[in-house]
DNA sequence: ATAGTGATGTCAGTGACTGACATCGGTCAC
DNA sequence: GTGACCGATGTCAGTCACTGACATCACTAT
């Protein structure tokens, strides 16, 4: 037996999810949290930036799965499809802890600051996935606007599938977010220049 | 002459900025800024609820601006180019604040927690779009699909804009955003099932 | 053994933010 | 006019997120 208890941050992150939705974010404060850890709140800030990140570690993995499934595509995929690949990717990891992103959702959405740090986790994870298109040589601004809309797939899909029970799976929500936002531009471009479509 | 000087919520959002350039966001305190400005830090937290905000008061015109736009535009104006009209609308506001937001963006570029303050303001910015939209009859989840891809496009037209001085006009680099968006999109549909566009 | 090493604890500090109460020109009812 | 009220500001004490410096001590390598 080692001279501590193992896996001090996944007990600091079940003991801070467990209080978030007991109390809400705010009414728990810090100590509490490594309290219930059996460890001090210096040492949560030793394995958090913050009070916030106790939530969002592990983003990594997700980052690592839009990266390399783009890089992976084929290379006649054009970008858009490549995204739409690593959006469905990432979505399956999610089939087995439905429950554990409600939960995590619902604290999530009752707080202003924990929807800030969320929404910059998924700006860098649309920059990450920028990156991956300019390395397939999609120029600028498309690689950023791609991954952008990409981005805005997954959040639109995201929150269907948690709220809704009775929802799909993830990737199939992916999918039909995607065809319907690719129907809501195009609607446009047929309405504007349907002659030069075929030129 | 009344009681107090005038525009003290000016006065704190000047004095704000200037220490923000000179030493950096995080290098400042709050009690600063209220010195600078002639006033007590207790009174810069009845005007601005913390000291991220004090760079993003008045974003509120801004979203008028967008749900008025989208309000106004014709019946038959397509959801998407009903946007493209309230971003073009808003980015002509910041024509004659070209150097102030570059100022401004230079602290929030500088600062992880300043771009969580941003990120938050856009994606409410979004949700007032999608609101706009719902009113003129878009189901959801096209209406913040459109929403969201239209602020994606704000944002990249935005950077560029800000970045480069060499650059358009900010509308104009709205335009050329949105249609690099939908060719980025279109490509993959026209290669996917180009014989079902004119059915 | 002896000297690290690394995860943790202890302690003192800074600064963002809040609640309660005081101040005091200006304004309004009468 | 005068007194009641109002609203922007000041004062003060407090909580809590977060940080730096230093101590501890089982474990490990030599």
């Amino acid at each position: 037996m080692g001279r501590w208890e193992p896996d001090a941050r996944g007990r600091l992150e079940r003991a801070a999810l467990e209080l978030y939705l007991e109390r809400g974010f705010e009414q728990v404060t810090v100590a509490e949290i490594a309290g219930r850890a059996g460890l001090t709140e210096r040492t949560f800030f030793r394995h958090f930036a913050d009070k916030r990140e106790v939530l969002f570690w592990g983003q990594g993995a997700l980052r690592d799965i839009f990266v390399d499934t783009v890089a992976a595509a084929s290379a006649s995929t054009s970008p858009i499809d490549a995204v739409a690949e690593a959006l469905a990717a990432a979505g399956a990891i999610f089939h087995e802890r439905r429950e554990h992103a409600r939960r995590r959702q619902a604290v999530i959405d009752a707080n202003a600051g924990l929807q800030e740090r969320e929404l910059i986790k998924l700006a860098s994870l649309a920059a990450s996935l920028a990156g991956a298109l300019r390395r397939r040589g999609v120029p600028e601004p498309a690689a950023s606007l791609t991954a952008e809309a990409g981005i805005a797939v997954f959040k639109v899909a995201f929150v269907r599938w948690v709220s809704d029970p009775g929802e799909p799976d993830l990737p199939e929500l992916i999918r039909e977010s995607l065809d319907e936002l690719k129907g809501a531009l195009i609607t446009g471009v047929l309405a504007n220049a349907p002659t030069t479509l075929n030129g």
